[in-house]
DNA sequence: ACCTGAACACCGTTCAAGT
DNA sequence: ACCTGAACACCGTTCAAGT
């Protein structure tokens, strides 16, 4: 598990890189993220991350999985369907904006073709879909294919998020709405359509 | 004018000297925009931009002002403001799909206070806001502050772009929507509820 | 005012070598 | 199996100097 190296005092020089590297991010963005310190950090020398990966990119994208899999244990128990969707959501703007870079990090485009990425991050959604799905039947969302309103919940919290960590959000006037204020909107929007189908 | 470096014959050390920055994004990433092939590409010397940008980031912020004030002048004349509101985002999300890597940049975070930037970010908006407001008298969007509204289609926009540019959009079954379907899935839901006010 | 070429400190990656 | 230290080619940036 991937919270594992989070919680045991022995941690392998593998889990220990991994960390020394989501650190330094979250510290100074991408650019803060040198082989040569993570190997300090690490408490290794600055080339012992080519034994665990086989290069920069790679190690990332231990990171980025590792960030997927932690944002899957976040469920809770609601009587109401639209409370456990809207609780998924923000759940997910919070983490972005408490972890900008860990966000960026995330969901950016990787060439890497890291199963251990991919398969956590088809799993992370579809949690996700099941709470799409159980607030359609309480009739709290439109009718429609219920991954396809997912990816449309799931761009406007995964927007909302992008634009207010990059300042293009307005943050003046009455206007003003932060991405937590946006996936509201959004979700009224959706329950006042419910009942007009397509 | 910010397209004027395209039309003309005699190009500036510092529009060709952009150019090549944006034309080395292209085709490479930020990874392939090095000094010293933007200055190969322009013909000086690989540390003559410091005579033009205090650093590699203004270079760039210049090349991501330049893409913004070029969104600028894409509006076009509908009878229907709806269909003026959905050319504008649909021109976003074929601008951003064609072009990721300045789309990326342009979004991003910006560290420089560039107020080149900030204004055409800012001036951008405007137009879409317009839009909003005309979509709204006709009843097709609901009521609400026409900012806030746009926000929230624009975050949208930008999230569904941004997850299909990443690969985060479901590519099989009948839930495939691309980032133009979710749009006017919005747009849709959007007019839907439009009689409910809040 | 604009540009050049050498130099500096840094980086990712490779490789031979050690245990 | 895992790690080290030297080395290579590259980068952003600075600086003295040229026109």
């Amino acid at each position: 598990l991937s919270t594992w190296r989070y919680r045991s005092g022995v941690a392998s020089t593998r889990d220990r890189l991994v960390n020394a590297a989501a650190e330094l991010l979250d510290q100074g963005g991408p650019a803060a993220v040198t082989l040569r310190e993570v190997g300090r950090l690490a408490g290794v020398s600055h080339n012992a991350p080519y034994k665990h990966f086989a290069d920069k990119e790679e190690l990332l994208a231990a990171v980025a999985a590792g960030e997927l899999a932690q944002q899957q244990g976040e469920r809770r128990r609601h009587a109401d369907p639209a409370a456990v969707l809207r609780a998924l959501l923000l759940g997910y703007v919070r983490w972005a904006l408490r972890y900008p870079q860990r966000f960026k990090l995330t969901f950016g485009t990787w060439t890497t073709g890291s199963d251990e990425l991919a398969d956590a991050a088809t799993s992370a959604r579809t949690a996700l879909v099941g709470a799409v799905r159980a607030a359609q039947d309480v009739r709290v969302l439109p009718r429609g294919d219920p991954e396809r309103v997912t990816a449309l919940v799931l761009a406007l919290a995964h927007g909302a998020v992008d634009l207010e960590l990059s300042g293009h959000l307005a943050k003046t006037g009455k206007g003003h709405a932060d991405a937590a204020d946006l996936v509201d909107d959004l979700l009224r929007h959706l329950a006042a359509a419910r009942r007009r189908g397509a």
